[in-house]
DNA sequence: CAGAAACATCGACGGATGTCAATCCATATG
DNA sequence: CATATGGATTGACATCCGTCGATGTTTCTG
């Protein structure tokens, strides 16, 4: 049996899949897309700043000058795109930042441009 | 002398003009507004996988499926942004990636999120 | 100088995005 | 149950963004 041959071509060219991977690509682009409005990012500072580690909309109204719907869109962003979990306790709803959120999305960009 | 009450009041609430730093926050999105696309996170990987380091826009044309003009604009946005720079060579134009800076990004925005 | 090659720039078009006013939904409370 | 409050959702609008075709610019080469 020529078992062997068939594996003369390997799976997938490795250094090729790393530099282009279209879904890897776009999976990145999703995660930068959600930090790439300064509003958003000073959601993530001003949750990351609380004491208790989350904030509900009505805190973050005001410093930010939007109106509540506007916020509750970057909210939802950012909680779409995994940099922040919702809660909601009574009529509130609590935000708090993921650990590891974006370190990983850091480390997973750094890895694609460290060859 | 009572030199010492003078320290009672800190110049400037310290915690506060980190989290909400308008110009910071702007700048920083700048930054990842440059990451937030597929297609310009293919180019850096592609540009960093270089063995020269450096790449022309003939080679990054035909692996990212687009029009010439369609990959200068990106290239121009990742220069505008500090990603990349342009050295033109003869008729071509060789991009390359700059060493630091997406580490410099990430590490701005993980100190305002690490609080 | 004439032509070609590599790249930048311009103009246009369709789709995505940030913002707000208005409305709807859920929960707490009288 | 009626009302109020916090927040999500919807619809609309202006703007921005990615893409392409066409054109301009520079440089190399006959």
């Amino acid at each position: 049996m020529t078992t062997q041959t068939d594996c003369k071509v390997p799976p997938a060219p490795l250094a090729e899949t790393v530099t282009l991977d279209p879904e890897g690509a776009a999976e990145l682009a999703i995660g930068f897309k959600a930090l790439a409005d300064p509003n958003r990012i000073t959601l993530l500072t001003l949750i990351a700043a609380e004491e208790t580690g989350e904030a509900c909309v009505c805190d973050l109204t005001e410093p930010l000058g939007l109106g509540q719907p506007t916020v509750s869109h970057h909210l939802k962003v950012l909680v779409d795109a995994g940099f922040l979990t919702r809660e909601k306790r009574g009529t509130w709803s609590y935000y708090s930042v993921v650990p590891g959120a974006l370190e990983h999305l850091f480390n997973t960009m750094t890895e694609r441009t460290a060859h």
